[in-house]
DNA sequence: CAGGCACCATACTCAGTAGTATGGTTTGCA
DNA sequence: TGCAAACCATACTACTGAGTATGGTGCCTG
C-alpha cells in the first residue's frame, strides 16, 4: 500500500537535488559541517546512499551546492529588510534588532564560522562577510564618520556580532533572559552607533 | 647505535605522558580539535599507538589532560602580567594591546571556541570565559561604570574579542597590515574603555 | 649481571564512511 | 499499454581511526 504522494510529514516519496542540499544545511545548522556526511544524512532522509549518488557525484558535490544555495539565500534574509530605512542611525539600531532577536537564523553561519579552514567554505564566507562589512560601513560613513573610522567601526561591530554568536549560542550558560538581554543590545548600540 | 639522550630536535628518546598532552595542544592549535587523533599524533611523534596505550586509556583521556594542561596555564598567560598596573583604564588597555599583539597565542582558544559542542570542551570553555569576563567586569567597574554598564560593557569587549580571533585568524583576506591594525586598536580602545 | 619496569612495536578486531557496481522499482509519456 | 528515464536498494571495496593483546627492547636497580 504505497502513500500517494505527500507523507504525513514534508519529505515528498522521491527526493531531488535541492532536497539533498537543504537537508545537508538542515544537517549541517544542527550538528555542524562535520556532521554532514553521506550515510547520516541518506538515513535522516529515509533512504540509502544508492540515491545520493544518483543526485551528486560525490560529498564535496553536495556541500558545494548546499553553500551555494545558503549564499544566495543570505543576502534577502538579514540586509533585504532594512533597505526600506532610509535613516543610517535607525537602519543601524533596526539591524542590531533583527540580528539580536533572530539569533535562532544564524546558526548556519555560526556553524560556518567554526568551519573555516574547510576549502569549500573559506570563500564563501569571505563574499559574504565582505559584503557585511561593507553594509556597515556604508551605514556607519552615512552615520557620518569618516572614512577610516567608518571601516574600524564596521570591522568592530562585526566582531561582536560574530563572538555575540559564537558565545551566546553555544555557551547557553547564564542564559540571559529577556530583559537582561535587551539591556545588553541597548547598551550595544550606544557604545557603537554614533 | 642509538642516539644518547637528546635527539637532534626536542623530542626525547622515550614519551612521558606530558610529551603526548603537549602534543596534543600543538595538533589542536594547528588542525583543530577533529584533527588530535590517535594515530596521527603518534605519527607525528615519531612512535605508535601501542605507545599511547601505555600512557593514556583512550582519547578521552588525552584531551582530559590536555585541556586541564592549558586551562591551568592559559590563566597566567595574559592575565598574569596585567596585576601590576593599578589604574583601571591603563589596565585595559595594556590588555587590549596585548591581545592584540600576540594573537599567535591565542590560537588554542580560538579552536576550542569551535568546537564548544565538544562534551570535554564545554566545562573548560565556560570557566575560562566567566574568569575572563569577570576580569573585565571589575576593571570596568573601577573605571567607573555602573554594576549593569560594566557587565554589559564586559560582554561586548569580550564578544569583540572572540569575534576579532575568529574573523582575523582565519579569514586572513585582506590581511590588514601593522599601521592600519594599530589605527583599528586604537578605534577599539576609544570605542570600549570609559 | 639478572630481573623487572617503563616504553614501544606489531598485529590484530571492530566500526564508520566515501565511493562503485548493478539490479530493481516507480513515474511520466508516447 | 509499454518503454525509457529517474530514482532507489543492495552489496560490495577501500580506507581510516579507536581500542586490545601480546611480545620485544632499553634502562635502572639490587
Amino acid at each position: 500500500m504505497p502513500e500517494t504522494s505527500t507523507d504525513r510529514n514534508e519529505r515528498p516519496a522521491r527526493l531531488s537535488a535541492a532536497d539533498w542540499a537543504q537537508g545537508a544545511l538542515d544537517l549541517l545548522g544542527e550538528q555542524g559541517l562535520a556532521a554532514v556526511g553521506v550515510e547520516p544524512l541518506a538515513r535522516r532522509l529515509g533512504v540509502t546512499k544508492g540515491s545520493f549518488y544518483w543526485h551528486f557525484p560525490s560529498r564535496e558535490a553536495l556541500l558545494t551546492a548546499a553553500l551555494e544555495h545558503w549564499e544566495s539565500v543570505e543576502q534577502e534574509t538579514v540586509f533585504g529588510q532594512l533597505e526600506a530605512i532610509s535613516d543610517p542611525r535607525e537602519r543601524l539600531r533596526k539591524l542590531f534588532l533583527l540580528v539580536a532577536h533572530e539569533a535562532k537564523t544564524h546558526i548556519i553561519y555560526s556553524e560556518l564560522l567554526k568551519a573555516l579552514d574547510h576549502p569549500l567554505v573559506q570563500p564563501v564566507m569571505e563574499r559574504v562577510s565582505k559584503r557585511r562589512l561593507d553594509y556597515l560601513w556604508a551605514s556607519f560613513r552615512q552615520a557620518g564618520l569618516g572614512r577610516a573610522d567608518a571601516q574600524h567601526r564596521a570591522r568592530l561591530a562585526y566582531a561582536a556580532y560574530v563572538g555575540f554568536l559564537q558565545l551566546s549560542l553555544q555557551l547557553h550558560q547564564p542564559r540571559l533572559h529577556h530583559d537582561e538581554f535587551e539591556a545588553y543590545v541597548e547598551h550595544v548600540m550606544r557604545a557603537l552607533i554614533p
